[in-house]
DNA sequence: GTGACTTTGTGCGCGTATTCACAAGGGTTA
DNA sequence: TAACCCTTGTGAATACGCGCACAAAGTCAC
């Protein structure tokens, strides 16, 4: 008998490093494309590659998790992905609500990247009486009104905001105030909630925000010439119009 | 004569930190935010606030930039406005080309802080000839094989990529051979890229198994009680078949 | 003009993340 | 069984990011 399980538990305990928790879907993903292949066995150096970072880091990444490798061989596919899929929940079922039917809002809904890791979207939210009853993705859309009990009634533990940015701080407040404790937001506005909430953002133009300055950096430097117009001129002179 | 264009060009050559420029778009909001409201000047406690983050940051990270504050005052709104666009390179327009006209492609297409930030949507380009044609946010949806005309013809410097994840690399190759060296990708997949070509990545389902990986954390540890099925038996009992 | 007050800009220490490089460990072959 | 090869897991060094706390620098009231 070997204390395997007590290893494992040695490690796994508390404390895995917020990049590595970044990190770890990224190499599912890529564990599932071998898994897809046929791949029984896999090195660090390999998966490294098709998850695009180094290979020391990705093996101090797992370390985190335990020793799940054997030395001189790598690491088997099927029971890595396992691991890995518990480590971030994915072996429970996770209940998402999506609130705001935009554009956005029904891209989100048809996402099947959703279904496929564990997250089942169980009610979809909008305050647009045009919208409400429609059906996307099987799902009809439902009003506003009654996100509280869509959430109580289903177990909501996950609520995506895709709503117009004036509308997610209200949302927001609701969603916390009726239990939940994850909220993914959409909407480019800094959302502000109590202590044990987390909010994760994604902000489609921030990113474009950063690909202009690197992009700008490659055509050399800011403006390209000389440094400014309006100036701190203003300072002097346009203060008193 | 203050020599205030020498100080800035001090600071503001090469070098600012990469963590920095993820917060500077954050920054430019909450001040577009606060000039809307017609607020002249802002104290780097009341902006950092705005943008959620702690002061001496916000300080810190604009000192990045030049010394752009008044000390016991703050800073001017307008003018602070104008130095971060102008480091992020938003005083000038970068034309974007969006491939893959789905569900997040139309969301996309219609998401307003694109105009509004100095990014003009120059072409939309699918390979379903059943959307070809189709015309979304005013502009007429054109045939993937036009891809490196659109680029060439309309100077495309910045390429979004929306496609199925079996699409993306494709794509990915063919817009950087055809010049683009920033791309901003939504498919799910590890894009390569020769070195000189950024590549930024939004994924909807890695925020998501974040957020349940800290939820799981909240209700008491990976998979609450024992340590698993599926197990590593098979390294102890299947070995010696 | 002077002193009190406010807010910036930054030096410094701390913790986290990344990478290198290698010893330890397991498989494999003769 | 023993020698060799391969890959993991990790110690140690380095780089980076964060936030405190304070001196410097400006404003404002009188």
């Amino acid at each position: 008998m070997t204390p395997r399980q007590n290893r494992n538990r040695d490690r796994a305990d508390r404390g895995i490093p917020e990049a590595t928790v970044a990190r770890l879907p990224v190499y599912l993903r890529a564990l599932h494309g071998l898994q897809d292949r046929g791949v029984a066995t896999v090195s660090s150096e390999e998966l490294a590659t098709a998850a695009g970072v180094n290979s020391a880091k990705l093996r101090k990444d797992l370390s985190h998790l335990g020793s799940y490798g054997t030395r001189g061989v790598g690491y088997e596919v099927e029971y890595l992905v396992y691991q890995i899929s518990r480590e971030l929940g994915l072996t429970q079922d996770w209940v998402v609500a999506i609130i705001g039917v935009g554009n956005l809002g029904r891209a989100l809904a048809g996402y099947g990247g959703f279904a496929s890791r564990g997250f089942r979207v169980a009610g979809l939210l909008d305050a647009d009486d045009a919208i409400v009853g429609e059906e996307i993705s099987g799902m009809a859309v439902e009003h506003i009104d009654r996100l509280e009990e869509v959430i109580a009634e289903r177990s909501v533990s996950i609520a995506v905001i895709a709503t117009p940015a004036g509308a997610a701080q209200g949302v927001c407040d609701r969603v916390v105030a009726a239990g939940v404790t994850s909220v993914l937001n959409f909407a480019p506005v800094v959302l502000s909630v109590p202590d044990g909430v987390d909010v994760r953002k994604v902000d489609l133009s921030i990113e474009l925000q950063i690909l202009a300055f690197h992009e700008q950096r490659k055509a050399g430097g800011p403006d390209g010439y000389g440094d400014g117009p309006p100036g701190p001129a203003h300072y002097v002179e346009a203060v008193d119009a």
